[in-house]
DNA sequence: CTGATATTTCGATAGAAATGGAAATGAGGA
DNA sequence: TCCTCATTTCCATTTCTATCGAAATATCAG
């Protein structure tokens, strides 16, 4: 993770549908869910949906894989922890006095 | 934390001064450090980094004290933790197979 | 091939955010 | 009080972002 990619990540994340959109995944587990179903959930159009998935996807966030006619979308875990850690790294001068390394948040990892 | 004010905080962090300010003062610890030393490090004007902080402040991400002339902010780990808590919440279903609660994410907490 | 379903791309509009110099504000020292 | 230092506010300009209907694309069933 660099600045540059963080910034991406957080702006993806920065936006009332995209938020509610990575949490809906994040709760989605391994399953994941398909594009129309998430815009039913969400009550969006399906065009601004398809907008939001978009800037997920160019953030890393989420992963896409076609099944049948849809699409389905999954968090991609291992970049929002990496995301996580940035936000946290050398926390407090990162002596070790504040967060021992061993409690790093980490999902599905 | 509620979807507000998660994507408040996240818009707050989705700059690349901000995001730098930001883990500056995170790594800074308690100490935190002065509005005029975060600019000099960060090599922005003046105005420009008042208008940074000032975001930061607004999304509850940093907290500030005025000592002698200067004023000293400091990252609210609080907020942070409470933010990527948000993230991660009923992460996989929240069946508890994924992160056991002793892991969720802390910094100074 | 034809029709049905799922998703994305296009395009125009409207609104929000970053920038930095200059001036204003506020606090402390002599 | 007067001066200096630290920080913030103001302002105009420029750039980026969200929105959603309509049309285009892609996959599959029959």
């Amino acid at each position: 993770m660099n600045a540059q990619a963080a910034v991406t990540a957080l702006a993806a994340l920065a936006q009332e549908h995209r938020l509610a959109l990575f949490r809906l995944l994040v709760q989605a587990g391994d399953e994941g869910m398909a594009a129309g179903r998430t815009a039913e959930r969400l009550g969006i159009p399906n065009s601004s949906l398809s907008f939001h998935l978009a800037q997920l996807n160019r953030a890393g966030l989420i992963r896409q894989e076609r099944q049948h006619r849809s699409i389905i979308y999954r968090a991609d875990y291992e970049a929002m922890n990496g995301l996580v850690g940035y936000l946290m790294e050398n926390c407090c001068g990162g002596d070790g006095s504040c967060v021992p390394a061993s409690a790093t948040p980490a999902c599905c990892g």
